[in-house]
DNA sequence: AACGCGGGGTC
DNA sequence: GACCCAGCGTT
């Protein structure tokens, strides 16, 4: 199609989005951290988390010398926390070997944990205005409606024609309000569901509309029935303090901290050599990750004095009137706030 | 080339 | 409940 950029600029002119957190100060670090929060994220979702992440991290090398739980802490309920523990790494980084200043080629991001290809285009593109395709999920539906690119993204053929597209699209000049039009497009028109055709600048040229497809763009991923786990959370209590354990680097929930697990309450508590004076069943429920579904029951279980418990490098009192700054999982916010809205045993 | 990795919004 | 979101890293 012929002056598809220029088309997309002109419509973006008039109704693209200029005022989100991160347009403000279009500085490499905040367009970085608001890329890699707005992976897999919804916009809304981020706004809150990136006012308060630049807040507490208002510069690379700040954030560069700032533990893990803290980074992890602030990206609670935010979800896929490898991206957490990546910027950090990167952050040490960008100071370490960049002397505080981010790179400006596409192969130099690539090679930071958590930027890939599309990332790295995107920093590229709004902050240095250097010619760099993206390829995120507006970009993807609008793309493959437009041209009607059959498949689903997901499978590496579907991929590779959106990414010529893409790059064939992008145009020399402009390159930084043309990646913010692309994706503005995807989240203000062509939206998943009962998208704006009759205010989209291609209607004309669409190949999803003039067949009245659209529900068929971009392809679906094939579903697969989710297997069930289940697990069963002790929620140690001593004088206002819970139990805390944190989880292993890597994999899920990594480097977040959790209830212990065990089938076996008597058994956990005897090694652990801790007393209880009570123990009660709390709600149980189910968590549903992106592959499973996990059904998880919490035992409430009071102690006498925690002080046997030896203090390890993985394992906390956490106090519920003064909380530490770590990453906590969903479900662990989930039910201390329920323990807190209504206290059990006194 | 396929899979692991979250939590929440939307319909 | 199904589906998906400003994707990337690992296998």
């Amino acid at each position: 199609m012929k002056n598809f950029s220029t088309r997309l600029l002109a419509w973006f002119d008039d109704h693209g989005r200029k005022d989100l957190p991160w347009q403000k100060d279009k500085s490499p670090y905040r367009v970085w951290v608001s890329e890699i929060m707005l992976q897999q994220t919804q916009v809304t979702t981020v706004i809150p988390y990136f006012e308060r992440f630049m807040a507490t991290f208002p510069r690379v090398d700040i954030l560069a010398e700032a533990t893990q739980d803290e980074v992890l802490h602030q990206w609670t309920g935010l979800g896929y926390y490898a991206r957490a523990r990546n910027l950090h790494a990167t952050a040490k980084r960008i100071v370490n070997e960049y002397n505080g200043e981010f790179p400006h080629t596409p192969q130099e991001l690539e090679a930071l944990p958590g930027i890939g290809r599309s990332t790295a285009a995107a920093i590229i593109a709004i902050c240095t205005g250097q010619r760099a395709a993206i390829l995120d999920g507006n970009v993807k539906r609008v793309l493959a409606r437009v041209f009607g690119v059959e498949g689903w993204p997901g499978q590496s053929a579907t991929l590779k024609q959106l990414w010529d597209h893409a790059e064939a699209l992008t145009p020399s000049d402009r390159v930084a309000d043309y990646t913010q039009a692309i994706m503005d497009l995807g989240a203000v028109i062509c939206v998943r569901s009962r998208p704006s055709c009759d205010r989209c600048p291609f209607q004309n040229d669409c190949h999803a509309f003039a067949t009245q497809s659209i529900k068929e763009y971009p392809g679906k991923k094939p579903k697969k029935e989710k297997p069930v786990r289940s697990t069963t959370m002790l929620v140690i209590e001593c004088d206002g303090n819970i139990l805390l354990e944190q989880r292993k680097a890597t994999g899920l929930w990594g480097g977040l901290w959790s209830f212990p697990e065990s089938d076996e309450p008597e058994t956990y508590l005897e090694a652990a050599r801790l007393d209880h004076v009570q123990m009660e069943k709390l709600s149980a429920f189910r968590h549903t990750f992106t592959h499973f579904h996990l059904d998880i029951e919490a035992i409430h279980i009071k102690v006498k004095a925690a002080s046997q418990t030896q203090a390890s490098e993985n394992l906390l009192w956490y106090d519920l009137e003064d909380p530490n700054n770590i990453g906590l999982t969903r479900p662990v916010t989930r039910i201390l706030e329920a323990l807190q809205s209504a206290p059990l045993l006194q």
